[in-house]
DNA sequence: ATTATCTATAGATCTATAGATAATGC
DNA sequence: ATTATCTATAGATCTATAGATAATGC
């Protein structure tokens, strides 16, 4: 029954990468304790030796799951010949619509995370910063200033783009959505962006 | 004990009406038919007279305060002299972010009804398409192919915003994000938006 | 001896239903 | 007589804890 510090520390880890696996395809609210712990293949009991509450685990699941999807979309654009396009198009694909397992956080939780405690908020929030900062670095545009400001309104886009399609039980909207958001954050369309005034 | 029919269908529509301001504060799982009853004035064990079941209230709930939103945000856009100035400004000001009982369903509830089941993805969906047919009408851009998917992107970006500003435990943070979407959505800085390529 | 995990359960909460109650509507 | 609402409760589920078990680590 009982396992080495060693496994028991991978033990927690997995219970923390599993729980924010399940409470993006689900929400906090529709995941409790038991289930976390079974698909990481423990019993429920055995959690209170390793958290202190289940909103605990949900601020460590923000925030290991915050690094992970930073860590995956920034350093998959990062090797890529043109990093802010590599971004944008892969963010905003059907796929990734589909994927809210391994998928961004942000784009899974967004709404949710807002009516959870500050711990919770407070490991979100730091990791949508370290989002936007590294965005803003792959970001087109003249002054650090504006590149910054682009980079918070994309992230924004694309947040919203798949939370309103995975939201939509209509595909083709959905697919609409996605189309737009990548044509306006590239300006595929001329020469200037729709929504400009003037 | 018993009113009239008259009374029943205010009745019912005041357990709609408070379902949406409840959902939106604290979400789908956050909320019992029994608070969503008593803040009708109703005890719940009357609720499944009126409602198969939670679900049922959920769908209607997410139809009756989309509507509202819609013609919320829209009806006052239009007696503006600019209506989508006055459309993004309102909608990304700080108070509609502390407002969330009834600010707009669509940024309060994205990514949660992302997760319920059919009749309340296309009750939602439903009401995201005319918000964003409504948006189009507003919206500069020379054609209508232009302006439709301008507006999708627009609203995508403003509830990708209002999403993150209430995530965020940071006042300044979220701040930032707002503006930034305004100004990007309404070309305050400079001759081309941020995010263009070349 | 310590402790990571397991079994079992307390206590709260939530959806849904059954049956009672009392006012409406024929 | 019908029915909108109320009281009461069944049954499921969820967070958290207590105590047992068995392998680690001194």
């Amino acid at each position: 029954m009982r396992v080495s510090k060693e496994q028991a520390a991978k033990n927690r880890e997995r219970v923390v990468d599993v729980a924010g696996q399940l409470f993006r395809e689900r929400g906090f609210d529709g995941v409790g304790i038991d289930a976390v712990m079974a698909q990481a293949g423990l019993t429920h009991g055995g959690f209170y030796k390793s958290f202190a509450s289940k909103d605990e685990l949900i601020a460590e699941a923000c925030q290991a799951a915050g690094v992970r999807s930073v860590e995956d979309w920034i350093g998959h654009a990062a090797n890529s010949s043109d990093p802010f396009v590599d971004l944008v198009t892969r963010y905003l694909s059907p796929a990734h619509c589909r994927n809210r397992k391994d998928g961004c956080v942000f784009a899974a939780l967004a709404t949710d995370v807002g009516r959870r405690d500050r711990p919770v908020r407070a490991a979100f929030a730091e990791r949508l910063k370290a989002f936007s900062t590294h965005v803003a670095r792959l970001m087109p545009g003249r002054s650090a200033a504006r590149r910054r400001e682009g980079a918070l309104a994309a992230v924004a886009t694309m947040i919203g783009a798949i939370a309103m399609a995975r939201a939509a039980d209509d595909e083709e909207f959905a697919a609409e959505v996605l189309a737009a958001a990548r044509a306006t954050l590239l300006g595929k369309d001329g020469a200037s962006a729709p929504g400009l005034q003037g």
